[in-house]
DNA sequence: CGCTCGTTTGAGTTTGCTCAACGTTAGTGG
DNA sequence: CCACTAACGTTGAGCAAACTCAAACGAGCG
């Protein structure tokens, strides 16, 4: 049971068989606390995840924020809602022609970039109501892949669509502009990362990022599942697996945290924010509500 | 004299004494092989820099890029030429509300993010048609600072006339979407960079970028002077100064360059080639034309 | 001319990498 | 269902690339 499929569960299915589900994932459910009661006897259908815009739970973190609701029926008119991809699926590679950006809706994706020497360097991990390929819209091709890390179900934009409708709904090119921006300051922040801090520095900054993430979403930030592995961990932040791994050995026994395999538990999440560099803007946005 | 006064000499004025700047600049004229003959006897008048976008030579590399001449008017319209700044002037500081975007004219800008150990972080350096601020769209606020290197002409672009303008010229939003793309597949090979490629690796991709970058303008892609520190390369590429003035040394007497100062000529650019890491999609791009 | 800043060079240190071995998990196929 | 295997994760030892500290030099500026 990972982040997504909990979301998929809590959010877009209505009836389900808990039982079921707990035998599936064979381990117990997380960040699920609000969980409806069950009674009915419906198994998981995968067609109710083509939820509308309009009734998607991530409509705040996804485009659709500050649109009218006419507008979002109209967003919702373009966006393509395939099945779910299973992990180690591709979203696009690189070098294919650019078509249409990818919104999470549940699961999460990894994108990377690769260099002629086959070496791999993970970009980000995307979770629920991120959008990925906003890379490649200038030379309309993409500059790096993207693969599922568990199973996902994703929203599709073909972006000519997007950007005609985008043109009559001045909001909407307002949210492009922002989300675009946005994925600029959070690349720069990786560049701070990446060029100036230490290991325990950036895996620090990697689970608070994770946890400000899941709770944005509604999921327990000091109780989470990691969809990715620990090489995938160290790639992303410029380190060897190795040092990922003693670094939460390390954690560990500084009481920082509780890890077990792919289940982290935050509990002292003052130290771990001691232990990260902020920006002075960080800081003042952090005292703000 | 540096590059971006050698833009603004070549482009933006008529007439200019070539002996004066020669003195000013207490410097060979480097980049300027085409420089026009001079005959008259006017002094370098600064208002000249104010020139309209449809007369700028930046204009293939800078918005109007696609734009139809009335459009391009429109565009110039908005635009805001201020007086040149001086070296260590700012353009705009972390925290401050955001405005305008900003283009490069003549000179060279960098940006950088602070946090707040101190430690600052170069984001950048800037050259003649690039575009600054692009991060700052979605929090409405600058989450780096900008200064410039040297005496430099920028472009100020009010945002919020810009989007206005945008929604009604559809190619200009296809431009600005294109031109916020372009910045991250950017940043996306800095964090490749910083992530996974040697000192070595980073100081040859970082002189080949500039290379290409000044060929684009028009300049030597051989022969060219910086204009940022050695400190401030280091901080850019995330090496210590020492290692930077070490490895200029090493390439140097590797015979990859000569290097004098601040003044670099580029004698072996194959060497240099051969030593970075290329993603496939530029392989794959150099092959084009 | 003397000051400061930027750069270079050397010496010693350290962080995080590489290599290697071993235990564990999960996926596969009989 | 279980055995097998490949991938993943942890741990240790040694090493090296790049950092830090220190000092000297040169350029540029008042």
């Amino acid at each position: 049971m990972t982040l997504g499929q909990a979301i998929a569960l809590r959010e877009n299915l209505s009836v389900i068989y808990l039982i079921l589900i707990k035998r599936i994932c064979k381990m117990p459910l997380m960040n699920t606390p609000a969980f409806p009661a069950l009674a009915d006897s419906k198994v998981i259908s995968f067609e109710s995840i083509r939820v509308a815009c309009r009734n998607c739970t991530l409509s705040t973190l996804c485009l659709p924020l500050g649109l009218t609701p006419e507008d979002v029926e109209r967003l919702d008119s373009i966006v393509r809602r395939n099945r779910p991809l299973h992990r180690g699926d591709y979203l696009f590679q690189s070098g294919e022609r650019f078509r249409s950006l990818y919104v999470v809706k549940t699961g999460s994706v990894k994108t990377f970039a690769q260099s002629t020497e086959g070496g791999e360097q993970v970009l980000g991990f995307h979770l629920p109501g991120e959008i990925i390929g906003l890379d490649a819209i200038d030379k309309d091709a993409h500059v790096c892949s993207a693969r599922v890390l568990e199973t996902s179900a994703v929203c599709e934009l073909p972006f000519s669509r997007l950007e005609e409708l985008s043109v009559t709904i001045p909001s909407l090119q307002h949210q492009m502009y922002r989300l675009l921006s946005k994925e600029i300051a959070h690349e720069t922040e990786m560049l701070l990362l990446l060029g100036k801090k230490s290991a325990e520095d950036r895996l620090a900054t990697f689970l608070l990022s994770l946890s400000q993430r899941f709770r944005k979403r509604g999921l327990s930030p000091t109780d989470f599942y990691l969809s990715m592995s620990r090489h995938e961990i160290g790639n992303y932040l410029g380190l060897a697996v190795e040092t990922v791994s003693r670094l939460f050995t390390r954690f560990h026994d500084e009481g920082l945290l509780k890890v077990d395999r792919k289940h982290i538990q935050l509990t002292d999440l003052e130290a771990l924010e001691a232990m990260v560099s902020h920006s002075p803007v960080e800081e003042y946005r952090r005292r703000l509500p």
